[in-house]
Formats: C-alpha cells, sequence, structure tokens
DNA sequence: AGATACTTGACTATTTTAGTCGGGTTTATA
DNA sequence: TATAAACCCGACTAAAATAGTCAAGTATCT
C-alpha cells in the first residue's frame, strides 16, 4: 500500500505551480530547480496534465506551463488520475460478476477492499489544489 | 497506490481460518484450495503471521494453524503489520527533520501525506477480523 | 512405517517504477 | 535572423519490488 512518486511529484509540482500562476507562466526547469524532481520526468507529468486539461502549456521563450481551472477546482483524484495513479485494492474487474482470478464468486474480502477504496478515494476527492496552497501559506506565516 | 497480494491473501487466509476455528486446526492445504492461493506462498505468509503471534501451529497429521487471539481482537493492522504490508506514503523519514531527498525541510506535500497515512491507517484499526467474518456471514444469509 | 502437515531458506521470473536519452518544434528577444 | 529558452515526443533501461517456486527438511498422528 503505498504511494508512487509520480502521483508524489504530480502534486508537488501543481502545488509549486500554484503558488507562482498570478503573473507568469511557471517553467518546468524552475519547478524542478525548486524542488528537485529531474526535468525530464516532469515532462513526461506535464503531458499528462495537460492531455488531461489540468494545464495549459506556453511554447517559446519565456514559457511554461499555467493552470486550466481555478485551484479550487482542481481535486486531488483529477490530479491521479491524469498521471494514471490510480487506487486499486481490488485485484477482480469490478463490474464483473467474477472474483479474483477469474472465479466465478466475489472473494471473502472483496467487500472490505471496496470499502477501503471508497475510504481513500473519499480523501481524495475532499481535497483541492487551493486547500494545499492554502495549508501551505498558513505553516509558514 | 495500491494493495498487494501479500496483504490481501494474507486477510483472505485468516477469514477463511476464522470461519473454520472452531473445531480443529486449519490446514493450509485447505486454506490453499478453497482460496486458491499457492501452497507456497501461503506458508511463507503464515510463517510470519506465527512469528507475529497472530496464530498457532499445530505440527503433524490433523496439523495446522489455529488462532492465537479472539478474533475480535485481531485487527487489520495487526495483520498487515505482520506481513510487512505498510502504508508508506511519504518519501522522508518521518522523524527526522529532513525532507524527500535528504533536502533541510519538509516538502511541500509533506503534510498531505501524512493525512492521507493517518486517514488509512484509521480505517485498519477499526476493522476487526471479527468484523469481517461477520460480515461475510450476513451476506450469505 | 507412512502420510500429513508445518519449517526454513534460497532462488527466480515477471512486472512496475523511476527515471534517462536523443531527437525534435515553437517563440521571444537581442 | 540567430540564438536560446522552453515545450514536445517516443523509445529505452536500470533497479527494485512482487509474486511466486523449489528443495530439503522436521514433527506428529494412525
Ligand atoms: S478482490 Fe474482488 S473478488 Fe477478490
Ligand atoms: S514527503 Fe516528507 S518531505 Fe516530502
Amino acid at each position: 500500500m503505498k504511494l508512487t512518486s509520480k502521483g508524489r511529484y504530480a502534486v508537488m509540482a501543481l502545488v509549486d505551480l500554484a503558488k507562482f500562476n498570478n503573473i507568469n507562466p511557471v517553467s518546468l526547469r524552475d519547478i524542478s530547480l525548486r524542488q528537485g524532481i529531474s526535468l525530464d520526468y516532469l515532462e513526461q507529468i506535464f503531458a499528462k496534465l495537460r492531455k488531461k486539461e489540468i494545464v495549459q502549456s506556453v511554447r517559446g521563450t519565456q514559457g511554461g506551463y499555467i493552470l486550466n481551472k481555478k485551484a479550487k477546482e482542481i481535486k486531488l483524484t483529477n490530479i491521479f488520475e491524469a498521471v494514471d495513479e490510480k487506487v486499486k485494492t481490488v485485484q477482480c474487474k469490478k463490474e464483473s460478476k467474477k472474483g479474483c482470478n477469474g472465479k466465478p464468486v466475489k472473494c471473502l474480502t472483496h467487500n472490505l477492499w471496496d470499502e477501503l477504496e471508497s475510504h481513500i478515494n473519499n480523501f481524495f476527492n475532499k481535497k483541492s489544489l487551493d486547500d494545499l496552497v492554502k495549508d501551505n501559506e498558513e505553516k509558514s506565516v
């Protein structure tokens, strides 16, 4: 049960971006330097964020990325989904009637993992990027 | 963010065991057949459960495993801990003042992941093996 | 004695992760 | 118009984690 760096980095980078979003586009190079994340890796991550319309790109010198929505409207769920960091507690296909390993029924614990998944997704649905930025400002005051 | 089979199997096997715990020890072979888990793998898992005193072993013919505590007193947390399925959302050492990659301060998102970790552990602390068995009985009625 | 079942430790194939690398294209600005 | 900053794209790869397997035991019941 662990979080991967991709998800961690995606959120970290977006919080950074949201903080500096006011004036100009923010370049990945800056984010890379400030947050200590490999530039090449960031590019992969932002390609996905762009496809899901969470950020917009501005090409050329002085270019970078800007948020494509209000920070309040970007939930952790959206970010995670964009970078394919999904919460996966069950092994079976959820929709199907079959169980874990293609068994005819759901296993003894299916229900439990399903509950767990909801529990976690609940957390992700509540938190917005805006919340994170604010939490952060408070902390540093 | 995903659950490994080791954790899944450990819980599955223990629910099975708890259901049949009344009379005789339950053999891994039976659990293996009923739950479709490799016997060899189960042995690894039960070795750990035994070390953490969640189950007791009975050797010889008609042997097997029995619970070492009341099902009500075995929480998911205990099971997960026993098989080294830990919830790990942060990358830094929690106790240390340092951040993710040995940076001098905690990163922008440290707080968030810490909250998430508590949120999940909360779930695991509440659920006991007994709850699971009962949920299951209800379902099958 | 034989069968059943736990015990231990090493070994391995597969998958996932966390990147790297090498080539682009676009655009501001000097 | 040259140059450099920045995004864009796809392929590649080393390392780690996962999900087992395998072999060779030991204990106990019948
Ligand atoms: S997790 Fe869905 S059937 Fe086992
Ligand atoms: S997760 Fe703790 S400092 Fe980044």
